[in-house]
DNA sequence: TAATTTTTTTAGATTAATCTAAATTTTATA
DNA sequence: TATAAAATTTAGATTAATCTAAAAAAATTA
């Protein structure tokens, strides 16, 4: 039995590895948890002990194949639950996170698969983020930060690297949900801001901030 | 704050309140969580210096106010769940008991609130029993023991008594999922078994361990 | 009502998960 | 490469939830 906190650590390690290539540090850890670097330490012994991880002390951890395993479970479990809330109970795409990190800990293989098939099998959440299947399998899909578009680039809004409430009603508010059309008319040199025209011909300004965390697959 | 063990014990609590008038005594309480009487005793203290039950050592215990509305904001979470997974997921009856004793326990007034809207303000779950609404009234509906019909008396099945798997999935087999038409035809004095027409002119034999189980609504 | 049985509580542990403070190891730097 | 700084681990506690065994109280019965 792998208990929610040591499903929450996997999960935690996960991402850290997604990004950096080397062994994720106690550390980093503990910021991604919110929690102390002792505290960590003591898990990573736990899960160490039950093969979850690869732990050799100060030398930073890596997922096992079976720690893998059971965190991408359940990154799958959170993002099929994301989609339920937005798609079937109508929560918007910032209010969703706390409910699904909650949903992804309901253990029961039968559940999520039924839930998968109720969803119609999606492959991202409301975020843009991708769905692993059943066997584990993540789709990917051609994206570019809006950072690294040229003037007169053209695409559609697929996903957000900040996925904090306070980002995604911005978004909102600029017509920027996922799927909106999108043009890169100009970057400014002095700030590295740009104007986009956006869905309906409006034209905004957005932050350099914006543009590291906004997604685009350009058409 | 009240823990998922809190949660699981007032629900127990609340339970035993509903059959029996005095006070839910420790045995009964130990009984209906699967557990030590000591272990009741630890968590009734704590539930007490809550004031979530009144507590008097050896004389049992009730819910207060507050218990008794986190006991039925439980059960109302706990069936509305149920009625998601067998309408909108296709379990079975006789499946959804353990999952939706998990997904109770997912905390958020806006995500319960937002799946009853959903499912259509259900007022019975899966198994005919009462979902309680927002401000915790009860719908009660006129039903009576299968055991208690008189030959001749007609009536359709709205509920049961046992929630076990074995009995759920043996009624489906005879034919009395919720919602049959159901005639009682002869009950035989010697052990008090009757004859029973069902949905499709069908004949069956019923113990009294089913009568005593099995509600019905004459009609 | 006294003795016996049953119920309940207490005492003393255990485990998972967490913490702070101190010690140790590694990494960076002068 | 010493030394200082940063990262990590250990030591020692705490809390919630549980347990077994023993003690105490209440209920039953002879």
């Amino acid at each position: 039995m792998v208990s929610q906190a040591e499903e929450n650590y996997l999960k935690a390690i996960f991402k850290i590895s997604e990004k950096e290539v080397k062994a994720a540090s106690t550390n980093a850890i503990a910021a991604e948890m919110q929690t102390t670097a002792a505290s960590v330490t003591d898990m990573l012994k736990r899960l160490a002990e039950k093969n979850l991880i690869d732990y050799e002390k100060y030398r930073g951890v890596q997922l096992t194949a079976e720690g893998n395993r059971v965190a991408t479970v359940l990154i799958r479990k959170h993002r099929l639950w994301e989609v339920f809330l937005v798609d079937h109970l109508g929560f918007a795409w910032d209010e969703v996170h706390d409910l699904a990190e909650q949903l992804e800990h309901v253990q029961g293989n039968a559940l999520i698969e039924r839930l998968d098939r109720f969803l119609g099998h999606p492959k991202f959440d409301p975020h843009g983020d991708p769905i692993p299947d059943a066997e584990g399998r993540w789709t990917l899909r051609p994206q570019a930060l809006l950072a690294t578009l040229k003037p007169g680039d053209r695409g559609v809004v697929t996903g957000v690297e900040d996925h904090s409430p306070a980002f995604l009603q911005y978004l909102d508010q600029m017509g920027l949900s996922l799927g909106a059309e999108i043009e890169l008319l100009e970057r400014f040199p002095y700030d590295q801001s740009v104007r986009v025209r956006t869905q309906a011909g409006r034209e905004v300004s957005l932050s350099e901030k914006v543009g590291q965390n906004l997604y685009v697959k350009i058409s």
